[in-house]
DNA sequence: TCGGCCCCTG
DNA sequence: CAGGGGCCGA
């Protein structure tokens, strides 16, 4: 049964800072179906809902009695605000992005520096700029970077005397090519790169239409793949620079590295907080990085790159030269290095607050000061080497963070749960290491999601009662309302998932809980949403089995 | 103090 | 969607 209490104004305005007050006037809805709320009448209703003693606790004991089939009421389902198209602003996904005035500016780099170290310091400080600068931005550096190392420059200076759309096609011509490099790298392998996804290479070339949204997203996939070996190398390119960089000898004879304090002006963002917040550039960082990417035997085979234009210093282990069993245990080997060296500074990391997140000096000798924070950021999880499975499956390895296959189906979770616990993210995640990192990223998507979900729940609720919906009965969510389609847009784009039935009921349910609430000029209360909060975190399901099979997409 | 959540902002 | 601030309960 669902009871209303008539609770005074002055109480609502406090029931959050005096919880215990209004405890007697505890709502449960557990089990509580569409039609309970059906017969609620605004107009028959002087009372108040609020139920709002304790937190929204996400314990499984809410869970109790939502498992059984409810039947769909889709038969009953009339369509909502269907006429009102002001309600859905433009959300289609055809926004094009107009190639940025940056497209053109190629030509700042300046790659005819006479000395290795010059060229390196150049092409750090390319690619720090493009983490910071525009997505178009980066993709053209990174294109450019990419065809420079090429010895493409030829091309490049051609596309940038042309007019704006013509240098997309010619970037696209190019970007074909790298395709089809790319293409043949990864042959045989499964990688994460979208970019040897079929959809993509279906991408025509045709040279008279504009830059498509494939064109787009393929140059967002080939900018994805450049950042993350470039952040790679960057990663590399630190630990393996350190002694050569700062090594120091100490009067007792040992050895003192720190980055932090001498690091060149071009690395300046790892470790120098005068030329640039760190917090800004961990922020950026947290964006692109992902797991030092190593590259495996058949890649460094199959991908024979000209020494001089790489710009981070490879491992002499790793070149192309060495024979394949070598190579192996190059690999390995490397991946121990960054695995200790990561350990290292995880084990000695202690989570320090934004204010003091400057590098500090390591007080101890024959370690390396690398700011705890940025690696914090970095989100590199932890990796657990098993020397047998490294080699067999390295690309599986250097996976671990989030992806947007995970984001994909966090969101069809939604349909389920919409408060999940951490344990039921980790039974439906655990193909990835959950740090911190992921757990606070994968907490702050769901946190996403029901902000999109309520506030689409407040539209159009306020919108039933500008159109004069007087009865809550006639509130009701199918599958062809706009609420639903909306809802449907947001987490299942794709539209290749069977949403639940229960997820129609529950919006339903919050659909008329905001009705009624705000019907009752509850809204002026500021915490107001808590209430129906405190209703719908009552309401999850549980998530089935598929999404805790191992398979993450 | 910490984690979780909401709210606001970009 | 991510970052950050504020609030609150454990």
């Amino acid at each position: 049964m669902l009871f209303f209490f008539s609770v005074p104004t002055s109480m609502s305005q406090s029931v959050w800072s005096n919880s215990k007050m209004l405890s007697s006037s505890n709502i449960c809805l557990v089990g509580c179906s569409a039609e309970h709320l059906s017969s609620f009448q605004p107009h028959h209703v002087s009372s108040d809902v609020s139920d709002v003693s304790g937190t929204l606790h996400k314990d499984n004991d809410y869970m109790l009695g939502e498992s059984a089939p409810h039947s769909s009421g889709e038969a009953g389902s009339t369509l909502i605000c269907s006429h009102d198209r002001e309600l859905n602003p433009a959300r289609d996904g055809t926004t094009t992005r107009h190639p940025s005035p940056a497209l053109r500016s190629c030509d700042h780099h300046d790659w005819n520096l006479n000395n290795g170290h010059q060229a390196k310091r150049a092409r750090v400080e390319n690619i720090i700029k493009g983490m910071t600068s525009s997505p178009a931005m980066r993709c053209t550096e990174v294109m450019t970077n990419q065809y420079e190392e090429k010895g493409c420059m030829q091309e490049n200076e051609r596309i940038q005397e042309l007019p704006l759309h013509q240098q997309l096609e010619g970037q696209y011509r190019q970007l074909g090519q790298l395709r089809t490099k790319l293409n043949h790298v990864d042959d045989g392998t499964e990688t994460t790169y979208s970019i040897t996804e079929d959809k993509y290479l279906t991408c025509n070339d045709s040279p008279d239409t504009s830059p498509s949204r494939d064109r787009i997203k393929l140059m967002a996939d080939v900018l994805k793949y450049e950042l993350s070996r470039a952040v790679s190398r960057s990663v590399d390119y630190i630990f393996k620079s350190i002694p050569l960089l700062q090594t120091s000898p100490n009067h007792d004879g040992s050895v003192e590295t720190d980055l932090s304090l001498q690091s060149p002006p071009s690395l300046s963002c790892f470790g120098n907080p005068e030329v640039q917040d760190p917090d800004v550039q961990t922020e950026a960082l947290s964006l692109v990085m992902q797991k030092p990417r190593l590259e495996t035997p058949d890649k460094l085979r199959a991908h024979p790159h000209p020494k001089p234009p790489v710009p981070f210093p490879v491992d002499s282990t790793l070149q192309e030269d060495v024979p394949p069993e070598k190579n192996q245990n190059a690999v390995r080997q490397q991946s121990l290095r960054y695995q200790t060296k990561l350990d290292t500074h995880w084990s000695s990391v202690k989570v320090r607050s934004k204010v003091n997140s400057r590098s500090v000096r390591s007080p101890q000798t024959h370690t390396v000061s690398v700011d705890p924070v940025l690696l914090e950021n970095l989100c590199l999880p932890r990796v657990k080497i098993e020397p047998d499975s490294l080699v067999k499956n390295s690309l599986y390895m250097l996976n671990e963070g989030l992806t947007t296959n995970h984001l994909k189906k966090a969101k069809l979770m939604f349909f389920y749960t919409r408060y999940p616990s951490s344990l039921v993210l980790k039974m439906c995640f655990h193909d990835v290491q959950f740090t911190r990192c992921i757990t606070s990223q994968l907490i702050k998507w769901f946190s996403n999601f029901r902000e999109f979900y309520y506030i689409q729940m407040e539209k159009f609720a306020r919108h039933a009662l500008v159109e004069g919906v007087a009865d809550v009965r006639g509130l009701t969510v199918g599958r062809e309302s706009e609420l639903f389609r909306a809802l449907n847009m947001h987490y299942n784009k794709a539209n290749d998932f069977q949403v639940p039935d229960r997820f129609l009921e529950v919006a339903e349910i919050t659909l008329r809980e905001f009705y009624i609430a705000i019907s009752l000029g509850k809204d002026r209360d500021p915490s107001w949403k808590k209430a129906i909060y405190k209703v719908i975190c009552k309401l999850d399901s549980d998530v089935p089995a598929d999404f805790k099979s191992h398979h993450s997409g």
